[in-house]
DNA sequence: TTAAATAGTACTATAATGGTACACAATAAA
DNA sequence: TTTATTGTGTACCATTATAGTACTATTTAA
């Protein structure tokens, strides 16, 4: 399904919640107790986030976690990285080893090219964006619909 | 890595070998052999991809794979889905099972308009722009390297 | 000094993936 | 009609990746 991990799943939920008020210093328990995300799972997660550089950390007490910069300038591609590492569809496309058959696979370069379009796409895309009210189109989802996040997943 | 897994990518490695003649029929063997690729393996990925309706097979004798119709009207998005099902980041771009936290998640229906995009970009590219030459853009990959396929995976 | 908080490391269980094996069905050619 | 050839379907196993947990160290405000 070409899918990501329920972490970063997890991480734009938590993002989305954080974003909320941009400058506030959330714990990870707050954060765990907000989204329903299991609390070690969360710290992972805003971890992972701190070394990408989207979330700034404070140690001691008092302290917590707040976004690195404004919604605005947090892509969807910078989540991503930071839970999964580069994007890249193919091996190839991302370390330099090599990626030829014997005959000659010409594919390599085109794989590229599909990588950069994806890539463009989730550049595209920011915090910002994610949090903005869902245009009103389908029926279902706009009536208020209350369910718990840990149901998300089967 | 919002990776393809390893049999995707096999099928791009048969899929533009086959298509060198669209026409003929190829056995199992005959494609194990050139590719590389272990038999029971490329047997697995052609009755998906016959699934999908992107092989057509004849059996008994004499019997094997082609490509049911010419590499211009097979997309990239044909391949991925028919190998890992319909193309979506999230879960709830393809369920229709609710998505939603107490607290209100947005982001729904912007992760399908990231799908979208994504499945767009894959739809644009055919397997006859997989298999023309590359480019002539970075160097080292030029060279003629010889490398068999296994060796693509750490 | 103490309590509150993150950082880091290591571990475990579960699920997904990749790969294999084998019996069955179809067909062409002898 | 028989036999060799080739795909079909199902089930299974091993390996790897993922998700989640536990524990200890470090930092800092009060």
């Amino acid at each position: 399904m070409l899918r990501l991990s329920k972490l970063t799943d997890y991480a734009t939920v938590i993002l989305s919640f954080m974003a909320k008020d941009e400058t506030q210093v959330y714990t990870t328990m707050e954060i765990a107790a907000t989204t329903g995300i299991a609390m070690p799972t969360v710290s992972k997660i805003l971890k992972l986030l701190v070394n990408a550089k989207v979330l700034i950390s404070t140690r001691g007490a008092k302290g917590g976690y707040a976004l690195a910069r404004v919604p605005e300038k947090i892509t969807v591609a910078n989540v991503i990285s930071a839970l999964e590492g580069p994007i890249a569809l193919t091996e190839c496309s991302i370390s330099q080893k090599g990626c030829e058959q014997a005959s000659g696979c010409g594919i390599r370069s085109n794989w590229s090219l599909i990588n950069q379009t994806i890539h463009h796409a989730l550049e595209s895309v920011t915090l910002a964006d994610m949090i903005k009210p869902a245009p009103v189109k389908d029926t279902i989802w706009n009536q208020e619909v209350i369910i718990p996040v840990s149901s998300l997943y089967r």
